[in-house]
DNA sequence: CAGCATCCTGCTTGATACTG
DNA sequence: CAGTATCAAGCAGGATGCTG
């Protein structure tokens, strides 16, 4: 449900935001390619960690969120990322 | 770091027990080969999750079992596993 | 802007056989 | 028992070009 070299940071970044279009992420998250984000996003849709806006505009607007059951999920995400911050500080 | 097909059933496993041997550990976890048993339990050893105990006999005798440290991280892990439990369910 | 399709590569994993 | 070595397969991920 998380395995995916992008799933933690696309919900982190997502995590602090209310809200976020497409294009943020991709700018946000350094080193993602449009295609893992929108694939990323699709299964983190899928498992219902992620809510999808399809505003139905043109030019295409379309914002992600995360839902309250991912939300219930991040403090559990925040500890273990407290404990891999730590547990690197070291090296 | 916890990355591995395998590395979360080898701790939910070895923290059970205070310890545990090696094959032990291959028959409890379902699938796992030796190689993977013995690849992933060095990168955990490595990550100072895990500590192994070699008790230098003849035939040989080695143990392992759950660090300080990585029995710190467990609360959280455990979280997460008991999320995906109830998400898993509704399927 | 948001997304899809394609090709291509490397890592992770699995199967198997072998050593002390 | 504990571990290593080798080979093959599968899949995730990156690069790129195209659509409405």
């Amino acid at each position: 449900m998380l395995s995916g070299r992008w799933k933690l940071p696309i919900l982190f970044r997502l995590f602090a935001e209310p809200t976020m279009r497409s294009s943020q992420l991709l700018r946000d998250i350094p080193g993602i390619s449009q295609k893992m984000l929108t694939q990323h996003l699709r299964q983190l849709e899928q498992d219902g960690l992620v809510a999808r806006q399809d505003f139905q505009e043109q030019p295409p607007h379309v914002a992600y969120e995360v839902t309250a059951s991912g939300r219930a999920l991040m403090p559990a995400l925040i500890a273990v990322r407290e404990f891999a911050r730590q547990h690197t500080e070291a090296e």
